[in-house]
DNA sequence: TCTTAATCGAGACGGTACGTCACGTCTTACA
DNA sequence: TGTAAGACGTGACGTACCGTCTCGATTAAGA
């Protein structure tokens, strides 16, 4: 059915591809963005430059897939948020679990460089929408809905604008570095946003 | 007292910042962001290269300052926003305005570029905020507190917050390109805040 | 007696043997000697490169051993040269014919590049004196020496040096391209020739 | 009268072009000429590659030219031969000097990878034998002309034949290692080409 | 009005990284 | 088993910009 077109060489592909990936990550992690250069990461990962054009189209590429390949392991089995009944704890858990996340200084610099590719590639975008933004949204939603359900949200309260009240603000802090990320702030958020949706 | 070094040349000086700043606007805007180059704004904006590191470090305090010169006509008077009394209406008027401005393709290229830098350079956001962000959400905040003592905000209402949760959903919608930015969801944002902080 | 290794895979061996010779040839008559590249070759032999390494340690001994291999023809009958007693027709014959062969445009690109390798390589230089040259070589001295014991030429002549000036001043005129390769320039040669040399 | 098109740097420039013909001349001499490679001679030079790709349009170009400096000291001074009236002393005067300059090992690189430029660059060899090969065959056939009036050569001995039978045998073994380049050889070349240009 | 020194445009410079090409080796699937 | 196909590590290619530097040619001020 497939056009097959010669040997896979499956084993060195994927033995190259995931050194790639490794040595984008750590360049990522430890360097300032401008030093993450396709050279670099050839070096790095013991890789000749052609091999990672043979795969990726440019540098931002390369990044953003690093970034997924951290979650593919996870691959297969669907993300589910817990849902213990208590509405405002299991959000709380969420938010916290996040504002810590972005406290780590190598996920940090991680998320900031593959952000900054997604604002400017819409393509890239839309890969990442896909595989990783897309799901975890579908999670929290899942969530919300199930709340709604129970009557603690109210029954026409548009769910994706709830998300994006609890999220959004979040992560512009952290992006414009425009405040503190604090246990507090998190909790706030989620007051807020149930207030705002409250049935 | 002062050191005088000779002529002043401030003419030649202003003529030549603006030459640069406008041929800095003017690439940012056609362009893909990767061909605005500092070679290529000194030639757009027909001035030597040296002249444009004398005054500014690096292309993207270039790109940060043509953005900042664009609002340095309103200089001096303060900004304030519409206080009808209808807090709702003055929100949504504010709203509004935004998604145009998002819009707008060549603001929409701007900014994203703008925004770009100051991920990256936490230097240049101070400066942003300090000239630019500051300014406009004191404005903002000041429309909310004088809701907050008319009564129609919660005497207790955290208004950063309540600013956040108006501001970052539209703002990181259009950053991420993850949904469409409409007047509805201009509206039901302010709906949603002000259900949040309510009295 | 001979050691037996498995099936007889000869004729595959000669035939892409012959492609990838003929390949070369074809590319060298055809295309900058640049873009004549072992991968080149493999293409157009439709033989994969190792084929080719498997057989000859460079480019250069591909393009030389395919110059060889068209006067592998005349394999085993040696070369000999018209002796019809006046050695002055003789010569005059085989120089224009040699004129000829030089003004053969893919001739022409083929002994360039050819000369080229074997200029920088003297183990190439060794093979080519030793399978081309030399016999031909031999067979031009075997002319002159009869003409020697036939009282045509000095009986102290020094023949390779006799040879040498026929030669040499034709070929560097091809090789720097110095100047028209005439007709007339072939006879001067042999006139000249003769007379340095006569008896 | 020139079109001057802007400032000319002179300085740097002479330094930096003094510096490149330097180093590619000595990686020449030193290396294999497979090792001689335009980033080597930037590197050897101290200069980015863009200073060589400025002035030349190939390695090629910069190794002539790098021969080609050697002789621009003797620049302005018109070449002369010797002329003691004894036309074989000085004609084996300088066959004996060039069959020594072929035996300087570096020397012998330099022109033989000049040579290989040459014999694949028409416009090279063009610009070689302007600059260098022109004004030393004009010398060589003034001394010829000149032994002519004296009537030690035949009043209708075609002069660029008689130099090509001296130098060509010479030449082509020293490039095609056919032979060794000894003192009795050149005086023997002289003799013959005597002899057939004899009045 | 005429120096005179800061400033400018132009663009060459030493570099770094780009994305491409071909090298010679290695791996797989097929015949 | 030997071959075609082609991926791989390597390293040079020629180009684009970086940020610095050098050069004349404007300026506009004060002499």
């Amino acid at each position: 059915m497939s056009r097959e077109k010669g040997p896979d060489h499956s084993r060195r592909k994927e033995r190259s591809r995931q050194a790639i990936l490794a040595a984008a990550r750590a360049l990522v992690t430890e360097e300032t963005y401008e030093k993450v250069t396709v050279e670099a990461i050839a070096a790095r990962a013991g890789v000749g430059k052609q091999t990672i054009y043979r795969r990726w189209p440019s540098k931002s590429a390369v990044v953003v897939a690093a970034l997924l390949a951290l979650s593919e392991d996870a691959d297969g089995q669907s993300v589910t948020l817990p849902d213990t009944g208590d509405l405002r704890a299991d959000l709380v858990l969420v938010m916290r679990a996040t504002v810590e996340e972005f406290a780590d200084p190598s996920f940090d610099k991680l998320i900031r460089a593959v952000n900054t590719e997604l604002t400017n590639d819409p393509t890239l975008a839309a890969e990442y929408r896909e595989k990783l933004a897309g799901p975890l949204d579908e999670a929290k939603k899942a969530r919300l809905r199930s709340a709604q359900k129970a009557g603690q949200l109210a029954s026409d309260a548009d769910l994706d604008l709830a998300l994006e009240m609890l999220y959004a603000p979040l992560f512009l802090r952290w992006l414009h570095r425009s405040g503190p990320l604090t246990t507090a702030y998190a909790d706030s958020l989620v007051d807020a946003t149930l207030r705002a949706f409250a049935p």
